[in-house]
Parts: C-alpha cells; structure tokens; sequence
DNA sequence: GTCTATATAGTGATAGAC
DNA sequence: GTCTATCACTATATAGAC
C-alpha cells in the first residue's frame, strides 16, 4: 500500500517534525533540547534518532521542505500581463505564510544555525524564489508598466514588506487577512507604478 | 574626573558589552556561552560577573540601550510638512540602522530570549518608534498628502521595508547607500502617496 | 522501534584567594 | 577587579538490551 501524500501527523517521524518545528519556533533551535522534543513527541530522547541522524538536519529538513513547499505553491501564470502577476503573488506571499508562521519563522531566524553546506543549499532556494517576483517585476519594466530604480532592490524590499505581515498579523484581532491582503496590494501596486506619483 | 560620555571601548565594561555584541549577533544569544565572551573579552569567565548580574541581564541593557539611542537621535521636526518628515524618517532609519547592524539583528532576533519583564520594557520602546512614524503618517493622511486604508499598518509595513536593507545591503557592493535611501524613499513616498496611482 | 544507561563535554553562576 | 576551582546541571549522541 502506498502511503498517502500529505498524510496527517499520526506517524512518529510525522511527529517529531512537528515537535521540532513548534518548538524551534517558539524558544530558537539552540536553545531547544532533544529531550524537550522528545517529551513533546512522548518518547525518550534515544528513540528520536530513529528519525534524524542530528539535531542540525532536523533544522535543516524543516526549512528545506518549508522551502521547497513554498516554490511548488506558486504558480506563476505568465501569459497574463506583468501587474495581475504581482498581484497573484502578493496575494499568494501573504496567504501562504499566514498559514504556516512556525516554518517562515524558522526559515528567516534560524539561517545562522545551519552549517555551510546546509545555508548554501536554503540560500539556493531562496533565491530562487526571490528570482520569480523579480522576473514579474523585470517584466512590468520593460513594457513600463512599473518604474523602479532597480528590480532587485525592489525585490528584496517586496518581500520583505509583505513577510513583515507574520510578525503582526493575528486571525482574532482588528482586521481580516482579507483586508490586509487588499491594502499590501494596494502598498504594493502604488509603490512599483509606472506614473510617478512622487509626493 | 567625569568620565566621558559616550567614551570608546576603552574599559572591561565596554569591552564586555562589546563582545556579546558582535557574538550574540553571529551566534545567537543562547548559542554563546559565557566562557565565549569571556574569551573574546581576554578575561576569565568569573571576571564577567562584576559587570552585569546574569547572561539575561547582559542580552537586556543590549537591547534597551540601542532602542534608547535610536528615540533620542530621531528628531521629528513637527513643523515641516507631513511628506518632508516622512523622508527624513525614512532616510534618518536607513542610515542609523546600517550604522549598527549588530544590535539592530540582535533587537530583532532575540526577542523571545528576553525574561517577560525585560520583554515588556523593550516592546514599549519598540513601540515608541513605531508611534512616532505612524504620527507623521496620520498627519498626512489628515491633510490629505497621504492616501492609506489602515496608519498602523501603512507604519509597521514602512517600518518592515526599511529594517530589511540590513538584511542585503553591503557598503562594498554594487550600490551605494545614497543610491539605496534614495530608491527606498522613491517607494515609500509613491506607496503612500495621497494621490491613486493603481496599476 | 523504543528503551535505559552512559560517554564526553559543556553550561551559568558562585566562593574565596590574591 | 581578576583569578582558580568548583557546584549542580544539562547538552548531544551512542550502545546495547528488549
């Protein structure tokens, strides 16, 4: 019987993933302990090495499969003109992570903690997704519908500005995710236009 | 004899201060030990303890003392028009916070590491600064300058933009920081601009 | 696959000599 | 103010029984 893809959490590996990913989130991987983790998942300390080799790969595959899933998820509909495309992925940017705040967490806290070869392959991917609004944004240039000074300053600078929302955003608080989607874009939107609209 | 204010890093204070400065930023805060600092410092780790009473305490007055320096060197000049104080705050954040990277990476980063008490004493100052954006930036929605549905999240997205040059930017690359202020001031302003400008 | 036990090393903090 | 020595714990990772 092949396993289902995307099972739920009912496996041990499935559960210490999780365990780990809470629990780095919340107190940093340093300063989180195999035997915490181990008391999450409700085994003792040995048997969590059944499921990775150490500590850092357990960092590691958590950020790697975060990324991974994150570049999967967006589909970049390139027949359609430059600005519904920066909007497909403002609105997508900000979706995606509101619904997985442990892992964006981890993936922009714990860079540090990674050894080189792990950071090179996570800076790898990464970028690769900084390549795709840069590709919207390099295409919104050219046919001037954008106009910005340069497309990789404005790259950076998008992501940043919509991954900010993580860090405040709450379901139950004043405002929907609806409502904060619609005013990034419009951030978004006025920031990139093509018309000046200097103050 | 008074002792200079704001005097270099000449004494075992300092130096210590100094050391967990450059070793919280690289490592983290709970991946540093106090041996390390010790170390680095070129004392013995007991030595520490007659300049702060734990490792919390250290991380804490690192954090507070760069908040403090960041609200008294802004000055909001009130009487300027709305636009003009919002570009000095966003060149006035772009260069204070690439003077130290160090503590503004610390500032963000080690947030869970602070003991709830110290946490709430930084939070106030973070929101201190933060208040003192939105305050221009509802000074221009008032009259009509700015154009934005919601000011505190038009300041937490301003002020999400702005911190992430940290993240890329290096003084021996390919842009300079003049040219970077310029280009993240040209986004702020056309992202807030009062008048539409949608793509 | 999970357990217990253990090897080896490091941790923050303190006491008391100088 | 700095040192050495130490306390009481905790860390990651492994070995081998079951």
């Amino acid at each position: 019987m092949a396993r289902t893809v995307g099972s739920h959490s009912d496996t041990t590996a499935q559960r210490v993933r999780a365990a780990a990913l809470t629990l780095f989130a919340r107190h940093g991987f340093a300063a989180v302990s195999m035997r915490q983790i181990a008391t999450e998942v409700g085994v003792q300390v040995g048997a969590l090495y059944n499921y990775t080799p150490d500590k850092q790969t357990l960092l590691f595959d958590l950020m790697r499969s975060h990324l991974e899933e994150l570049l999967d998820a967006f589909e970049d509909r390139q027949d359609l003109p430059p600005p519904a495309r920066l909007e497909a992925f403002v609105r997508f940017h900000i979706r995606f992570h509101h619904k997985r705040p442990e892992a964006v967490f981890i993936a922009y806290m714990e860079l540090r903690n990674l050894s080189p070869e792990n950071f090179a392959v996570i800076e790898d991917l990464r970028r690769a997704y900084e390549n795709r609004l840069e590709a919207i944004i390099a295409a919104g240039v050219a046919q001037g519908a954008f106009d910005v000074a340069d497309t990789k300053i404005a790259t950076l600078a998008a992501i940043a500005l919509l991954t900010g929302v993580n860090t405040w955003f709450r379901a139950d608080g004043r405002l929907t995710l609806d409502a904060v989607e619609a005013q990034y874009w419009q951030m978004v939107s006025k920031a990139l236009a093509g018309t000046a609209n200097q103050l």
